[in-house]
DNA sequence: ACCTCCCTGGCC
DNA sequence: GGCCAGGGAGGT
């Protein structure tokens, strides 16, 4: 993707392009233009391109991007079609349109939701004197804290649960109370769960919303130790794993291992 | 700093 | 036939 030129680009839903008003501004913003780089920034991707903007995406609960033939059969929900100059097509398939696709000049991208992220766990690790900096005095749950994106950003909510149990968190915790020690441990574990879930290609549950790119499953599921596992017993302890909701969001923990 | 909303497929 | 899943944005 890096280096080509996208000859031509196909937006075929409202949503999918809600951040530049319409899928033809979308389309038009982008077509012509050489993607220099592709990164990310906590769940963002970011390719700066050729005329000083950038291409945004993110892929929401349901989107993937494949790699696909021009030939290749049509999935539902391709909301975005973009033909390189390589003969690559590249395809956004979003179900459930909380992803979006985005060109964004500077302006805009200062002022969109990339310029709030903190971070980035797996790239940009912060230290724990800046993590308890951005900690300090928080009240709301260390859980709602990660899923915020703003002190760290990269962990959705399974591995967000999955770094809490690790690191022997009770998600419930007022961010601001965490020691030292245990923002430590919590940015350790951090590293466990992202390494362990990037070897195995990341976690496709079992609606298969969440593909590779060339569409393979990824095998993270089975490595889960908390998520989803609500009743059964804690791999540690044996007591059932508990399941509460923390703003809106399904949140699995040890209530015997997770102080 | 919190709550609500958006959206569809899958499952009870 | 209705509920659940959850990313971020926007409003209160």
């Amino acid at each position: 993707m890096a280096g080509r030129i996208m000859d031509s680009v196909s937006v075929s839903h409202e949503r999918t392009a809600r951040h530049n008003g319409a899928p033809r501004v979308l389309e038009e913003r982008l077509v012509g233009r050489r993607i220099e780089a592709v990164g990310r920034k906590g769940k963002f991707l970011i390719a700066p391109m050729d005329d000083g903007q950038t291409l945004v995406a993110h892929l929401g609960m349901s989107g993937r991007f494949s790699i696909s033939d021009p030939g290749d059969e049509l999935v539902p929900h391709t909301h975005v079609i973009i033909d390189l100059d390589n003969g690559v097509e590249i395809r956004f398939v979003d179900p459930r349109t909380f992803g979006f696709v985005a060109v964004f000049t500077e302006d805009e991208l200062a002022e969109s939701g990339v310029a709030r992220l903190g971070p980035d766990a797996w790239v940009e690790p912060p230290t724990v004197a800046e993590l308890s900096d951005k900690l300090a005095g928080r009240k709301a749950p260390i859980k709602a804290l990660l899923l915020d994106q703003g002190p760290i950003s990269g962990l959705g909510n399974i591995y967000a649960d999955e770094a809490l149990y690790l690191a022997r968190i009770n998600p419930l915790t007022p961010g601001g109370e965490l020691t030292d020690e245990q923002i430590q441990a919590l940015l350790d574990a951090t590293r466990i769960v992202l390494a362990g879930a990037i070897e195995n290609g990341g976690t496709s549950l079992d609606d298969l919303a969440y593909l590779l790119p060339d569409g393979q499953a990824g095998d993270n599921l089975e490595e889960l130790l908390v998520y989803g596992r609500e009743g059964l017993p804690c791999l540690n302890c044996g007591n059932p794993v508990e399941k509460v909701t923390i703003r809106a969001r399904s949140t699995h923990f040890c209530p015997i291992c997770q102080l």
